[in-house]
DNA sequence: ATGGATACTGACCAGTCAGTCAATACGGCT
DNA sequence: AGCCGTATTGACTGACTGGTCAGTATCCAT
């Protein structure tokens, strides 16, 4: 048997792929790069990924496929309370966007334009779904009487959902090159659950 | 006198370029392209602009220059509340997300990375002052007993800031794809300041 | 051991684009 | 009109990179 198969190595040329295409920007990533970072020869991203395109179409899909299954069934099946099920989605989030994946959301938000057909994908699989996971959690709240009555829940359950996804991308883009604030995880999931739940108590 | 002058010439071509970066990122853009919405020769830019990159630096430190410094004289000299102070400064920032120059936002997150010092000279003048005048808000209005107690105003004033950045950001990106939401500014501010003074409130 | 199948390599080609520069158009001035 | 200086052009070049493919290495079955 040989040390290494097939599969392993689309996958090591993914994950490579997604590092530098986060990092990058995926127009001024070179697929040698990638090769050489997944300590592979230039032409064998070719033999598992028609092109430059289809690789980016691929990481982009292996990386949102799995976890957003887990977080639906969560909403379906919770029995607690609707303040832990908000904190339940939250870690959620969290354990997907400390991941290697968690790049894919600003890798996303920068490309849409160049890739019409993934953002497409992008939105039916992950956004749309994603904020219908934060809409069904505020209705559970507003009618189990633990959260006060909310004017336009929609609009809301985006405003919820957008601090986690800019705080993704924050993190990738500019807290690196920020000395004076040193936001870490913890610090801001805490303020974030505190403000939340602020505005959401009868 | 002649119809077009050198000034006139450079803020064309800069225009052009924000547009361009913004829509498909800074790699993908060909300088070319750039002239051409200008309505120039390909020459022209190199000009004005030493290269690609300074071209990109000085996009970005012209279209964040401005909107500042007046946000700034707000916070210093509002003798409203702090609730209409707030809300001035968002639609300070929604009066600038919606002019052309809205589009740096995004464009810093997907480009910070390759060019760190763009980034640092964002943080500094833009992210970190920002981030103040929020900060500053929130305690006058604690201060004023407006405002409810805020344990970690610091991270909190980011969390009020992030939807707002986000939504900029959103609407640049996944936005045109998603045929399901149609979220357009008023209901998403309205939705937003609802939220926010819902939180804050003591 | 030999043949063949599969995994992989890296030199090479063709297209693209940032950046240059000699030539030109144009406006003002005398 | 004729000159001068400035604004502008667009063909060209050199470097770079996406993509190809002929060839090599490695393993397995007989």
């Amino acid at each position: 048997m040989r040390t290494r198969r097939p599969a392993d190595r689309a996958s090591e040329i993914a994950r490579a792929a997604l590092d530098l295409f986060v990092t990058r920007g995926f127009a001024a990533t070179k697929l040698e790069d990638v090769a050489k970072a997944a300590a592979v020869s230039k032409g064998l991203p070719y033999v598992y990924f028609k092109n430059k395109e289809e690789l980016f179409k691929a990481v982009i899909t292996e990386a949102i496929g799995g976890p957003l299954a887990d977080a639906s069934d969560m909403v379906d099946h919770f029995d607690g309370s609707s303040e832990d099920l908000l904190r339940g989605l939250v870690a959620g989030f969290r354990a997907f966007e400390e991941s290697p994946a968690g790049g894919v959301v600003k890798l996303i938000l920068a490309e849409a334009g160049n890739f019409p057909d993934v953002a497409r994908f992008f939105c039916a699989q992950f956004d749309r779904r994603g904020r219908d996971l934060f809409i069904r959690a505020l209705q559970r709240g507003v009618h189990r009487r633990e959260f006060r009555t909310i004017e336009d829940i929609e609009a809301t359950a985006i405003i919820i959902a957008q601090p986690l996804a800019m705080f993704s991308v924050w993190k990738r883009s500019l807290a690196p090159y920020d000395p004076t604030t040193l936001l870490d995880g913890d610090r801001f999931y805490t303020a974030y659950l505190d403000f939340l739940f602020k505005g959401l108590r009868p």
